[in-house]
RNA sequence: CGCGGGGUGGAGCAGUUGGCAGCUCGUCGGGCUCAUAACCCGGAGGUCGUAGGUUCAAGUCCUACCCCCGCAACCA
């Protein structure tokens, strides 16, 4: 802090090749708040998001909707900054690794670390199949073939395709070259990694067992960043995105060290938090920090692994109807119940749970009830008991002034260590504390008899009492949320960043002189929790895809939108062979969770054939299939799985919510029937 | 014995170095009337996953087990 340095505090950049959920929108929140809450308190704050745009899956993605990849990821980026923009994100700059001086610096290093010896070229050897475009290990080949003597000489890709021994090229990084001085660092940094617990992880399932070097190139796609001495290679993701979060600052490798590096980096780096959800905190905590010492340059002072936010049955996910996008959320309830909820519902670090009804209810009671009705009582009782002028704290102070000044100065001590640690929920709960107390203190102190009385001293007292609770609470809840403060400041006639600044925040800085306004608008509507609760699961569940009513129905101009795959000829369709199978037994395969072994009688004359299928969670009583009959791909090659032979596969059908159903085929059909 | 997280009043969670089990919501009863049916007070409700053990004392330490959730393996 008393270091003459700005903070710089990072998001991860987001991959943008769909609509971003509330996650993305959570960590960038929880950013956002924090950047506010160093600005206030007058720190120099660069606040870095932005996205990470290349990779297989974008151009997969861009040739989908028939746009080049840089037609696709433009948009995107533009959906996501639009985003930001509604949730009143205060980023200080949006970088894109699409952005032509970013993916020149990343050449740079790379060729710099390629210099040093810390990438080199070798062959990414593995089993390649050439139509998958992937390579497999060993383990994950559908089947191998050995020569006499026992060593792997081929085998088949699990999608049944050919592989071949491939060294295919590829640079690699030296990582464990490094691992002995990432392993000091941990110990002699006590919060680089946080939460704690996630430090161990890292330490047990990665750097202990040894680091193995990291390919950083692919030539199975192009569209990224080429390798400039060498571009039919493209840098992989991880030199690519992690070194955002130094060329946003303008780091360029030729120009020299650190005291050779534009003024913004040397005033920036080290960052002082790299946000980032718990699946990525291992490419932060690892290949990060490796990458940094290798380019020489001081690592980040922390890496923060937040948790996530979880709907009730469990992750969030579009298959399964329970994705809630950020933008309706604002709409419907504006912008600071959305803020308020994701950083007070849930605790910093680890998961939280989103629901309808706690998201109703939590707005309700705290947002509109505890903060809202209090100013609104209050500027009321000012009105009409002070005609609304604003009175000073009263000279003498009673217990119950003491005891609700007690408590706001405990909020804003409790609240600063709170948002020291990231504790944003901590934070929040010092200021309620707050609020809950002046609430109360407007029972203790009933100035509605005060004023039947005319003990205007009193009264005075105890008005100005709450207005300056008001203004505390207010100030900080700034970083938090960003009508809200403006609103008490306008009702309250403050400036905001003059009489609600962190040089104010001490309880008793209220001017004099002040009028509250003629009518007090209540600042958070009441929400009807069984309608706005129904509201938002509706907003989750994906709408049926609506026709087109007024043309009519020409086949021709359908678009076979549902199709995934491509387009395949009669020939190869014919080259599968489908029959009628019956289930003569179904079991378990031992030690597998999916699996499912199946005896059949498809009309083979050797006997019953068996199949393997991963269904075994859609069938938790498997005896149940027994005399069932099902469609099999009769000549499809057989394989193992979990030691158990599969000769074939049972056709099932799969709904979006990922339910599987095995396809029955009629009873009166003979076993080994073609279907075709 | 693959790795990790977790099991605390109806729901969601806190519980630091072991010392009478707390918070928010809900629920029931009461108070108040300045306020957005709000606010304030009080009650009911928990053998802290199970079984052992250490201790004067265990949600908190040790052992075993059960269950849930991620990841991994496995889903042609």
């Amino acid at each position: 802090m008393s270091e003459n340095k700005g903070y710089y505090i990072t998001t991860p950049i987001y991959y943008p090749s769909g609509k971003l959920h509330i996650g993305s929108a959570y960590t960038t929140i929880a950013c956002d708040i924090l950047a506010r809450y160093k600005r206030l308190q007058g720190e120099d704050v660069f606040y870095l998001t932005g996205t990470d745009e290349h990779g297989l899956k974008i151009q997969e993605k861009a040739e989908e909707e028939g746009l080049t990849p840089q037609e696709f990821v433009d948009r995107q980026a533009a959906d996501i900054q639009e985003l930001w923009k509604k949730l009143k994100i205060t980023n200080d700059k949006f970088i894109r690794t699409t952005d032509v001086d970013h993916k020149e610096v990343v050449g740079k290093i790379f060729e710099k670390l390629l210099e040093q010896g810390d990438i080199y070229l070798d062959k990414y050897s593995g089993w390649y199949s050439v139509s998958d475009e992937e390579f497999f290990t060993e383990s994950q080949l559908e089947e191998v073939y050995r020569d006499g003597e026992g060593a792997v000489i081929g085998g088949k890709a699990p999608s049944g395709h050919d592989v071949e021994w491939v060294s295919e090229e590829s640079y690699f990084f030296r990582m464990s070259k490094y691992a002995d001085r990432l392993l000091e660092h941990y110990e002699t940094h006590d919060h680089f990694i946080q939460p704690e617990s996630r430090k161990n992880e890292m330490i047990n399932n990665f750097i202990r067992p040894g680091l193995e070097d990291l390919a950083v190139s692919r030539t199975t796609f192009d569209w990224g960043v080429k390798v400039p001495s060498d571009p039919k290679h493209v840098v992989y993701v991880w030199i690519d995105a992690l070194t955002n979060y130094i060329t946003a600052l303008g780091y360029d490798p030729t120009l020299g060290g650190f005291e050779d590096q534009p003024e913004l980096f040397q005033k920036f780096w080290p960052a002082d938090v790299h946000m980032v959800g718990k699946e990525i905190v291992r490419f932060h905590t690892i290949y990060w920090p490796i990458l940094l010492m290798a380019l020489d340059l001081p690592l980040p002072k922390q890496i923060f692994g937040h948790g996530w936010l979880l709907m009730k049955d469990g992750k969030m996910s579009k298959s399964k109807g329970n994705v809630i996008y950020p933008e309706f959320l604002v709409d419907r309830y504006g912008l600071d119940s959305l803020r308020y909820y994701l950083m007070r519902e849930i605790p910093f670090g680890s998961d939280g749970i989103f629901t309808p009804e706690d998201y109703v209810t939590r707005t309700n009671s705290d947002l509109v009830n505890d903060l809202g009705n209090l100013l609104n009582r209050t500027v009321a009782m000012v009105n009409q008991y002070l005609g609304g002028d604003i009175p000073a704290l009263g000279a003498e102070k009673n217990d119950f002034d003491a005891e609700l000044e007690a408590t706001a100065e405990e909020a804003i001590t409790g609240y600063t260590t709170a948002l020291d640690h990231l504790q944003f929920n901590v934070a929040l709960q010092n200021i309620w504390k707050l609020i809950s107390r002046t609430n109360k203190y407007i029972d203790e102190t009933t100035p509605w008899i005060l004023a039947r009385e005319e003990k205007t001293a009193e009264l005075s007292n105890v008005l100005a009492h709450l207005v300056e609770s008001l203004r505390v609470a207010g100030t900080l809840l700034r970083p938090f949320l960003v009508e809200t403060p403006g609103k008490i400041a306008e009702q309250l006639d403050l400036d905001l960043e003059t009489d609600m600044s962190w040089e104010k925040v001490a309880y008793g800085n209220f001017p004099d002189g002040r009028k509250v306004v003629e009518k007090g608008e209540p600042i958070f509507p009441r929400l009807d929790v069984e309608e706005e609760t129904a509201a938002i699961q509706e907003a989750m569940t994906p709408p049926a895809e609506e026709a087109d009513e007024d043309m009519p129905w020409n086949p021709e101009m359908t678009e076979l939108s549902s199709v995934k795959k491509e387009e395949v000829d009669f020939e190869h369709f014919d080259a599968v062979e489908l029959k009628v199978a019956e289930v003569m037994d179904c079991a378990r395969v031992e030690n597998a969770d999916k699996l499912l072994k199946f005896r059949l009688d498809a009309g083979d004359e050797g006997g019953d054939r068996q199949i393997v299928s991963g269904v075994a969670e859609f069938y938790p009583n498997p005896e149940e299939l027994i005399g069932k009959k099902v469609i099999i791909v009769a000549n499809l090659k057989p394989r193992k799985m979990r030691g158990e032979i599969s000769q074939g596969m049972i056709l099932s059908a799969e709904d979006e919510a990922g339910n599987l159903v095995l396809l029955d085929a009629p009873f009166n059909m003979p076993n080994g029937s073609i279907v075709g």
